[in-house]
DNA sequence: GTCTATAGAAAGATAGAC
DNA sequence: GTCTATCTTTCTATAGAC
């Protein structure tokens, strides 16, 4: 940054961008080529950059890949927690958390790939202890988020809409659904909103289908 | 192997053995850490050997990878190839499919687990044009299984026990759900094999679910 | 057929110039 | 705040003993 525009103030803007822009670029590089096989030179070269750079923003590569994690679940947080603290009958909320997370997986593809990564990794890698507190913090916050939708999906077995024995399966068979996208997703060039939504609609019908349905009568 | 029993002829089946072996052992790893984070030390560790065995036997880590990917699409052609050549109305048939391969997904997890590894490799890290040319002709292969099921889908969807208008959407979909397994499950201690089908069996039914249902007027 | 030892390459991380 | 140069570790792959 030039010292006129610091003068002005903008330093806190500018060193946000600096640290989004990076986030961004090594979402893209985890999703392209998992964790273990990207590098920082990776990062750094899809943004015309050096590594310097990303060591001045991030401490280490773990460190990097964290961030990139709790930006991915600071997203979905955000736009699924208000609706399900919204009162009322399960089905429609249901539907409207699964249609705003679908919506997530699609539109944030990289970042929510990287949330994939990391709970995958599951604990191998992590070598020091640090690390390991680290990489626990991520996984529990993942789980806070699966557990939005626990409330629901018993709700709704109560009230007579979803059909299931075991919470535990149809919460990853319901996740696996609705993440999907993340894998087979890419928006076509000139993609309107709508279509996107009718996409969205789509996997979550899917998803409907596999909790609503009356499963060995109908075998 | 000792000159003896070589002289009684074992040696292809010693051969045979020490190779499956390091193919157990190697989808055990790479379903662990992923494929880049698998050194041949981690390997041959968990053999109680050291690396010179593992190269004895598989001239590099990529090729040891591809023959595990080989392996675990084997056995899937092998369990479903002939169900899906069997005549009749689509409904039973796909449930049959459906459900053998979510039991390969469970029985043979670590090399189904490797096979999903592949998948989401693409043609990153393959650089040497012989190893892209591996490498295409493993996706192209489970490509093929894949669509052993869409012509039941189609046929399916043509006698109206499934409601869906991508196909391709709805393959995608429907893998997510029927290979979820290989992500979540594990065999209880003592598990029974009634124990084992009747979880399949809830994982068919939820696939079954999303396919059957009808989407949008439900809302 | 398996081991030890080692060469060579790749990548995480740091130091210091600018 | 970013770059170049470098140290250090880790890992693939090979050579040669047994």
């Amino acid at each position: 940054m030039t010292p006129e525009l610091r003068s002005l103030g903008v330093r806190e803007i500018a060193l946000d961008n600096s640290r989004a822009d990076i986030l961004a670029a090594a979402a893209r590089c985890f999703m392209d080529r998992g964790y273990a096989q990207t590098s920082i030179d990776d990062v750094a070269r899809s943004l015309g950059a050096t590594k310097g750079r990303i060591y001045h923003h991030f401490p280490s590569k773990g460190e990097l890949f964290a961030e990139v994690f709790r930006a991915g679940m600071d997203m979905n947080f955000a736009a699924v927690k208000p609706l399900s603290d919204l009162p009322g009958p399960a089905l429609p909320r249901w539907r409207r958390m699964a249609m705003v997370h679908v919506l997530q997986m699609m539109v944030t593809k990289p970042f929510q790939r990287a949330v994939w990564i990391g709970v995958e990794m599951h604990l191998a890698g992590a070598t020091t202890p640090e690390q390991r507190t680290v990489f626990n913090e991520l996984l529990d916050y993942r789980t806070r988020y699966g557990n939005l939708f626990r409330a629901t999906l018993l709700q709704g077995r109560d009230e007579g809409v979803f059909r299931f024995d075991d919470l535990s399966v149809t919460n990853q068979l319901m996740f696996m659904s609705l993440n999907s996208p993340i894998f087979w997703y890419s928006p076509r060039t000139g993609e309107t909103r709508a279509q996107t939504e009718a996409l969205a609609a789509r996997v979550v019908a899917y998803a409907q289908g596999g909790l609503v349905f009356e499963g060995e009568r109908a075998a």
